[in-house]
Parts: C-alpha cells; sequence; structure tokens
DNA sequence: GAGAAAATGTTAGCGACTAACATTTTTGGG
DNA sequence: CCCAAAAATGTTAGTCGCTAACATTTTCTC
C-alpha cells in the first residue's frame, strides 16, 4: 500500500488536472470549479489545497536553495555579483525530472499574464530571502533589496525567454540573463 | 466655464477619494462600491474609468519619458548601464508637484501586498518598452529583456524604500538603487 | 473496531468585474 | 437657443475567485 497520504494523493491528482487544462484551454479560461469537477472534488477542496488558483502552478522549489548557494560565495563579492554567481550555482544542480516538471509550469506561466504577476509576488517573498542574506553578511539594507529585486527580475526573464524558445537550453537562457547583471566585472 | 470635460471631472473625483479612502482605511479594506458611493456615482462607473481597482492607484506617467531618456544614452555604454543612466535623467526632471502625488501614491503600493503585485504587471509593459529601445540600438533581446527587467525591478525597490523611511528623499533612494546595477563600471 | 483526527462536502455570501440594455447629460452645429 | 448625436451614467443580472461556518465522511491510530 501506497505510503502517501490522501492528502499527497488528492493533491497530486489535482495539480495533474490543473496543468492538463491550463495546458488544453488557457489558465484564465480555465475555472477552479472545472479543475474540481475533473478531479472529483468539490471546489472547497481545492482552495484547501492551493489556496488560490495560482499555487496551481507557482510552486517554488528554488527559495531556499537560492538563498544558501548565495550565503556561499565570498563576501568581497559585489552583492549584485554575489547574488548572480549563487543562483548560477544553485541551478546546475537540478535532475532531469526536475527540469521537465519546471518547462512544463514556466510555459504555462510565461504564457498567462495573470500568472506572470503572481510571480512577480512571490519573487517578492525570495527576494526577501536573499536580501536578508546578503545583509547578514554586511551589505547595506537598501542595496541588498535592489540587487535581490534585480536579480530574480533577470532571472526570470531568463526562464521565460527559456520556455518560449524551443532551441534554447534552460542554463544557456539563465546564463544570457544573468550575465547581464556582470557588467563590468 | 471650466474647459475640462465631465470624463476629467469624474475621473479625478474618483481618483481623490479612492486616494483618500485607500490612505484612511487601507486598499484592501476599501470596495469600489463604496469608493463609488463616496463620489457620489455608480459602481459601474467607476469601471469605465478604471478598468480595474488597482489602476485608481497605478498611474504610470513615466513610461515612455523613460524609454526616451535611455534612448538619448550613448549606444558604447553596456545595455544596462544605458538603461540605468537613462532613468536617473529622467527622474531628475520632476518638479515639486509631481513629486508630492507621487509619494502619496508609492507609499500605498508600498504597503499593499496586491498593489505591489499590480505593480509588477505594469513594469512589464515599462520593461518591454524599454527592451524594445535597447534592442533598436543593436542589443541582443535577451540581454535587453533581463536589463530591462532588472532595471524595473531596481528601480522599484528603491521607490519603495524611500516611501517607507521618512529621512530618505527620491533621488537619494534611486541613486542609492540603481548605482548597485553599476558594479564594475 | 472504536474513537480521534484529518479530509471533504454543503451552503451561503462577499467583492471584483463584465455584458446588455435603458436613461440621462453634454455638447456641437444650425 | 435648441435639438439631435454622442458621451456619460445607471440598472440588472450574472460569472468567478475566494472565504466562513457547519455537517459529514474518510482515514489513521491505538
Amino acid at each position: 500500500m501506497a505510503t502517501v497520504s490522501k492528502r499527497e494523493r488528492t493533491l497530486a491528482l489535482l495539480t495533474e488536472r490543473a496543468l492538463a487544462l491550463f495546458e488544453e484551454q488557457g489558465f484564465d479560461q480555465t475555472s477552479v470549479s472545472q479543475i474540481a469537477a475533473s478531479a472529483g472534488v468539490s471546489e472547497m477542496t481545492f482552495f484547501r489545497h492551493f489556496g488560490s488558483k495560482e499555487q496551481a502552478v507557482l510552486v517554488d522549489p528554488f527559495d531556499p536553495v537560492i538563498a544558501r548557494a548565495i550565503g556561499q560565495r565570498p563576501l568581497n563579492e559585489a552583492p549584485l555579483l554575489r547574488a548572480v554567481r549563487g543562483v548560477r550555482a544553485a541551478l546546475t544542480g537540478l535532475d532531469d525530472a526536475e527540469l521537465s516538471m519546471v518547462r512544463r509550469r514556466v510555459r504555462i506561466i510565461a504564457s498567462t499574464l495573470s500568472l506572470r504577476v503572481a510571480l512577480a509576488k512571490q519573487n517578492e517573498e525570495t527576494a526577501a530571502a536573499i536580501q536578508q542574506q546578503l545583509i547578514t553578511d554586511g551589505t547595506d539594507p537598501r542595496a541588498a533589496r535592489a540587487a535581490a529585486a534585480a536579480l530574480l527580475a533577470a532571472l526570470s526573464a531568463g526562464l521565460f525567454e527559456w520556455a518560449e524558445n524551443e532551441d534554447t537550453t534552460l542554463v544557456g537562457a539563465i546564463e544570457t540573463a544573468l550575465s547581464v547583471l556582470e557588467v563590468g566585472a
């Protein structure tokens, strides 16, 4: 018998149905009640698992990883450079299974305005974590805030670029985006 | 007789009532129907003027100015630097009246999660304009996209910092934020 | 297998927003 | 000044995301 709880199973089912419907007919054209019906569950249950419709697509597995990686960069680098190089280090540690799931989600996000907006909100939280890491290491809070925000914006731009163009690799797209921030270094 | 059309008058009235209510009780705690009532107008009319509740706070007079200013920077600068310095040039041309209105709006935005998120959406449009300007001048599209996004993120961070701290000046806060992006230049 | 706890369902409702259609108000030309 | 066209506003009704309160069922644990 599966060692997974019912909660986990329902969540997995809802996630799969939601992604499939979003891919088929678009995020905005898919209602929560439709997703719930498709998973044989009530609308209320959907919200108990996700909190919002957007959360069905926006799961962020990176935040903690990124913040930690940044903390491992040498302290004498400029704040923005530390952030950039930390992210780069963190993203090279993803396996294929993780990458394909990321790709699926990012595609949906990239093609939906309301989701790109929602991602910005999530980025705000990630930015706070990165800012904190930089501050802890002695960077001026204001500079840290700007650096963290800029980093995530560039990173998102790279992800979207990758999602929209078949011929780009994740690593390549992110490299391009991040290298812009390194200007004269 | 005022040469202003009725449309303009209604819009000005709605804007003032909306800002006042948002300042008093918060954005999320203020309903559109409340604003409409306070302006002696129907709810429908509000939406005909603003399109969304957020638009009552998020009017962006900068987009075109910024894009133009960036276009005037020397072509041999790195994309991010051109963007940064263009913005700096654009913002120094604001008069006191404009500044105080900006301050009022930014305060409300900074203190409201849903508005910060909505701002991100607006930034996306501004970013597209900036990216276009950079591309026109020969910058690689992907690099331009990342640079524009990073710039606006840092700029927003500076604006929020300014709005939250009494002791900062707009110019100073923005300087701090933008200088982070100039790293090794 | 019984009881506690977790998961789910139902109903009711709020607030943002839209569509369709009716009504009033403005405004520009005669 | 007046009157018709156009612009602005109102009304009604409905969708969708989301929440609260309370009832019911299912799952886990002992």
